[in-house]
DNA sequence: ATAATATAATTGTTTACACAACTAATTAAT
DNA sequence: ATTAATTAGTTGTGTAAACAATTATATTAT
């Protein structure tokens, strides 16, 4: 990924990929000693802020599907970070907990990854920063309607 | 993913991954009929783009990293759409080429990215879209330079 | 010239993704 | 009330990612 490029690295999906990929791995780095992988981060995270969410809903809001979502937690359950109740009103499914060793790992690693988040920023502007969550977010909801389409 | 999220909405890495996983996805649905994944096609684009290069270049400009790419060639070679040839001045190396199955495949394929990057591009403004690319390259380049770094 | 170092590519391992097919529980339709 | 359709979650399969370790060739240092 040097400067002589081509028509790639002027496709908008192209370079979220590239540049997610080199984030994540940064932040894996970072997580290393943790024994959790960036993606059992972000849905650990998850849980832990709003709990007794049901997997469909925290795959929503991690941006994962269904099948990620359960190995993903089943990985976390087996950790011992996160549990399962069945649901009270729906037995097909199930309320997610944070277990105390899940909320200890999260409060000790959330510091990191809001570090490098703002290591991470240093390179825009407040303005700029916003400006890029917010073409992000243009972007994915765009691409769904799209998806939803055809 | 909807609009009552939390921080992790607010973290660029995150919104990248999400959006990625979103367009990546809508690609591979059109290419449906082809064949061929979408990372496979971006390595196969490239390789049509600049013949000869060798491995570890194809890597660098398509932003994965070695392993990555020796199998995505791998897979494309077996599909008969690129080959490789030994490096003349150094015997480690392999410049890889595209088959006349390859090119073809480009030229039918190549309409349908452009194709969807327009749409794409659709809820964006031209500046906004520049700018869009500009901020993921400037973040990228930040982290590639944070991972040297430490 | 030989040994030490570096480089290009490959292989092994674990994790995660997409998609399709499936099970079990729930809701809607007749 | 029974059947049909929907929904939550899981499982299977193929692909790709990161990282570490390995092989083979090149480069350098002594």
């Amino acid at each position: 990924m040097t400067l002589h490029d081509n028509d790639l690295k002027r496709s908008a999906g192209f370079m979220m990929g590239t540049a997610y990929r080199k984030i994540s791995a940064l932040f894996q780095s970072k997580l290393k000693e943790y024994d959790i992988t960036t993606e059992q981060w972000s849905v650990l995270y998850q849980v832990d802020q709003s709990e007794g969410l049901i997997q469909k809903e925290i795959a929503e809001r991690s941006g994962k599907d269904r099948p990620a979502t359960t190995r993903i937690l089943d990985q976390l359950e087996q950790k011992g970070l996160v549990g399962k109740r069945v649901g009270e009103h729906d037995r097909r499914s199930f309320k997610v907990y944070i277990t105390d060793k899940g909320r200890e790992l999260v409060q000790r690693t959330a510091p990191i990854e809001r570090q490098l988040n703002a290591d991470l920023r240093q390179c825009l502007s407040e303005e700029e920063y916003d400006v890029l969550l917010e073409l992000l977010y243009r972007m994915y909801r765009h691409a769904s309607d799209i998806a939803e389409r055809d």
